[in-house]
DNA sequence: TGGGAAGAGAGGGCATAGGT
DNA sequence: ACCTATGCCCTCTCTTCCCA
């Protein structure tokens, strides 16, 4: 046991180190936002977009206002948009040349009125030149475009993005219907007279956003002038379908240009005056692999400069990225970046396959992330979104990155907003999501003594290790799990990231090998009234810290009391002690009460705690209800609220909670948690403002009688209970405040549209017809 | 060992309804 | 007229699995 008597009260000090970072990292997942911001939807379709709602939670958790927030692959420029906004200082980098224009572009100030008039300008000189095109005899077309230099297009398409039915063509030139060649050609020329700079920018954003329809890999649908989509966003690779869809040119470009203009208004908007190049913004081309030596050439700060990096790397050969670009690189005449210095390796050698890791995407991966370990101040956070079902990457981004001093603290599942059609076919088996990968800029003494790791230690080195992690979480979670719970939350965990590929039955041995190894039921001499027997950790098996340190003491103090059936407040406090002895630096928090944790697996009689699998049952189902969800800030509110209320709340709120865990079998799992933390949002502000006049709150109507679309959750469904004396009026009174209060505040702080729910009037008609309000499960 | 079947993959956009 | 949420639709290549 660790010791620190050199303090005063046994309380070791803050860690030596004075950073502005925060010691916790991000421990949940984050409600994606989707594709509703024109900033990011709509302005330019560069592959490989992150949810804003996403970026925007991490750089508010790691960073201040003013801070710096690096990001080496920039890609579509998500990063610096979301930080500019957020008033942090960005500092973007990427490869690709497109990646800087659309960066720059949206984060630039322009002039909408300028803007607007240089749209006018282009239209004047082109727009029916080019919508003439469509009626122009073929020779004519042909000895039109025998005027223009095409040798930019002469460019062979690599074999490695050639797929399918486009094998037929060989070059970029091939990829165009004349018609659409000629109108690009005119398009661009009309661009290029623009001499605003900034102007030209967005010109050239909607032009190269015009090039997605104007090429033969476009493919409409049946349905709407513009439903289809390029074969180089769908699959990452350049595939010309048997029929060609035609768009005009001008047609493409005015349409794709009201979608811009859009897009950059609103980030405009929000960004304002924040934006000065060079000082809250630079945009540096370049690998990450040279991050310094750029920076340095630039007169910029090269090390120790950054508060904060949040990135999406590109893993391995999945996109060939500077292959993909080519066709953009040509038409905006920008010089193609050298393929030695991308990270992504264009090889899909057999024996590179069944190896399963590129050594050299390794090397160059792993000194990325060393360049950014240099460029972060001590104390700093990375961020990397991992989107790969092959786990040797992790391992050696994970490796790789303790030689610069980056140590991993933790990883979040965080699911996204947009289905891929993969995964609404199989939900269970593809993967669901991005894993959010924790790293912390300390050196190995200061990261153990903060995190409690030993720095070698890789917490994903295998299947087992992921499988071992996951039960732990659901055994100290949920106080202990029956069979049926582990393999219901374990399974899904273990086929969800893709890891095991659909082999279930895999998963089913690797988990009865770890309940082998790790796990024991306590025997039926310890489970009181006929409970059902849970499976614990066995005595010995060290807990892994990254699990959540009060679920590891709740989890302590429950085994023990559960062995002991009961005990003195004086051994809890004991066996507390001897925990939290064994992680100095959790002393720092202040001394907490151990009741609250107790009171959710125990009572209190004669001044001993007594094991109660009543209390148990509470409490997990609360869990269950608020488990892992964004609404993690409101647990403390329910769990704190010392009121004789509460048990009616609860079994109002238990009910719920399983009727909606019946509704996340149904294809509403999207929607699902978003229902669920707002329905916790409203009874929680219920509970806070009216509780003087409620005697429970429960469910009523549908919501009673079974599996129900949250989706149509109406006030209705909701059944207050008044105290006795109220009268008809004070209830209506009460109605009327709740939609307008609660429904409201409601709408305002989540940002999710429920307007459906303010109904006052008709719900007091109900009320006023006498019916009784019942409560589950009794009369 | 060969052949066939099935699985899986860096999402995205338009149409529509119903609201403001 | 405009905004927002929701519904619905869309690919082809390559690997792995299964069975003869």
């Amino acid at each position: 046991m660790r010791t620190s008597a050199a303090q005063p009260h046994g309380l070791p000090n803050r860690h030596p180190l004075q950073t502005t970072q925060v010691d916790e990292p991000m421990r949940d997942y984050v409600q994606p936002i989707g594709r509703k911001l024109a900033r990011h939807y709509g302005f330019h379709p560069f592959p490989g977009r992150k949810d804003p709602g996403v970026v925007q939670a991490y750089i508010r958790h790691y960073t201040q206002p003013d801070q710096t927030v690096l990001d080496v692959f920039g890609g579509g420029g998500v990063t610096a948009r979301e930080a500019l906004i957020l008033r942090r200082r960005a500092i973007v980098m990427d490869i690709n040349p497109v990646a800087e224009l659309v960066t720059r572009a949206s984060v630039l100030p322009v002039d909408l009125e300028k803007l607007d008039s240089a749209f006018q300008t282009i239209a004047r000189e082109v727009a029916e030149r080019i919508l003439a095109i469509d009626e122009m005899p073929a020779a004519e077309i042909e000895r039109t475009l025998g005027e223009y230099d095409l040798s930019f297009l002469s460019g062979e398409i690599h074999t490695l993005i050639r797929r399918g039915a486009a094998r037929g063509i060989r070059h970029l030139i091939d990829l165009h219907d004349p018609r659409q060649l000629l109108g690009l050609l005119l398009l661009r020329d009309a661009i290029r007279a623009e001499a605003d700079d900034r102007i030209r920018l967005m010109l050239r954003v909607a032009f190269s956003h015009t090039l997605k329809y104007a090429t033969r890999m476009f493919k409409a649908k049946r349905t709407g002038y513009w439903a289809g989509d390029s074969s180089v966003f769908l699959h990452f690779a350049y595939v010309v379908p048997e029929t060609l869809s035609y768009k005009n040119v001008w047609l493409i470009f005015e349409h794709v240009f009201a979608n811009v203009r859009k897009g950059k208004a609103e980030a405009q908007r929000l960004i304002g005056d924040f934006y000065q190049e060079g000082e809250t913004f630079s945009f540096i081309r370049g690998s990450a692999l040279n991050l310094q030596q750029e920076l340095a050439a630039r007169g910029l700060p090269a090390n120790e400069f950054a508060d904060y990096c949040i990135t999406d790397p590109p893993y391995a050969e999945v996109i060939q990225y500077p292959l993909l670009f080519s066709i953009w690189y040509a038409w905006l005449d920008v010089e193609a970046p050298a393929l030695e210095q991308d990270l992504t390796v264009p090889t899909r050698s057999e024996s590179a396959r069944r190896e399963g890791i590129s050594e050299e995407f390794v090397r160059k991966l792993t000194a990325s992330i060393g360049a950014i370990s240099r460029a972060l101040r001590t104390g700093g956070w990375l961020t990397l979104f991992y989107q790969h079902s092959n786990l040797s990457y992790w391992k050696a981004i994970v490796e790789g990155a303790g030689e610069y001093d980056l140590r991993y603290v933790n990883l979040v599942p965080q699911p996204q907003n947009v289905k891929s059609f993969a995964q609404v076919k199989h939900p269970f088996k593809a993967i669901a999501g991005t894993l959010m990968l924790n790293l912390r800029k300390l050196p190995a003494s200061v990261h153990e003594a903060i995190y409690g790791r030993p720095e070698n230690r890789i917490l994903f080195p295998s299947l087992h290790k992921f499988a071992e992690l996951e039960l732990q979480r659901v055994i100290v979670e949920y106080l202990g799990a029956p069979t049926d719970v582990i393999a219901y939350h374990v399974i899904p965990a273990l086929l969800n990231p893709n890891l095991v590929s659909g082999k279930v039955q895999e998963a089913v041995d690797l988990i009865e090998l770890i309940r082998e190894q790790d796990l024991e039921p306590l025997g039926a001499e310890h489970v009181p009234n006929g409970e059902k027997d849970l499976w614990m950790l066995k005595p010995g098996v060290e807990i892994d810290p990254a699990l959540d340190f009060y679920d590891r003491l709740r989890y302590h103090l429950f085994a023990f009391l559960r062995r002991q059936k009961e005990a003195t407040q004086l051994e809890l406090h004991a066996t507390a002690s001897e925990m939290i002895a064994s992680e100095p630096h959790r002393m720092q928090t202040k001394l907490f009460e151990l009741a609250p944790l107790l009171s959710e697996f125990a009572e209190l009689q004669d001044g001993n705690w007594h094991y109660s699998p009543e209390a148990r049952r509470r409490a997990v189902q609360m869990r269950l209800l608020l488990a892992r969800s964004s609404a993690d800030e409101l647990r403390p509110v329910f769990f704190q609220a010392d009121t004789a209320l509460l048990p009616l709340r609860m079994q109002g709120l238990s009910e719920l909670s399983s009727r909606y865990s019946q509704a996340v079998d149904r294809p509403l799992s999207g929607e699902y948690r978003t229902l669920q933390n707002l329905l916790v949002a409203v009874l929680t502000t219920i509970r806070d403002r009216f509780s003087s006049q409620l005697t429970s709150v429960s469910a009523i109507g549908p919501l009673a009688e079974g599996i129900v679309d949250l989706r149509n959750l109406e006030l209705e469904d909701l059944s207050l209970g008044l105290i006795s004396h109220s009268s008809i009026e004070d209830a209506v009174q009460l109605e009327t405040t709740l939609a307008k209060e609660v429904f409201g505040r409601v709408f305002l702080n989540s940002g999710i549209m429920f307007t459906g729910l303010v109904r006052p009037l008709e719900h007091s008609s109900w009320l006023r017809t006498g019916n009784h309000i019942t409560l589950l499960g009794q009369e």
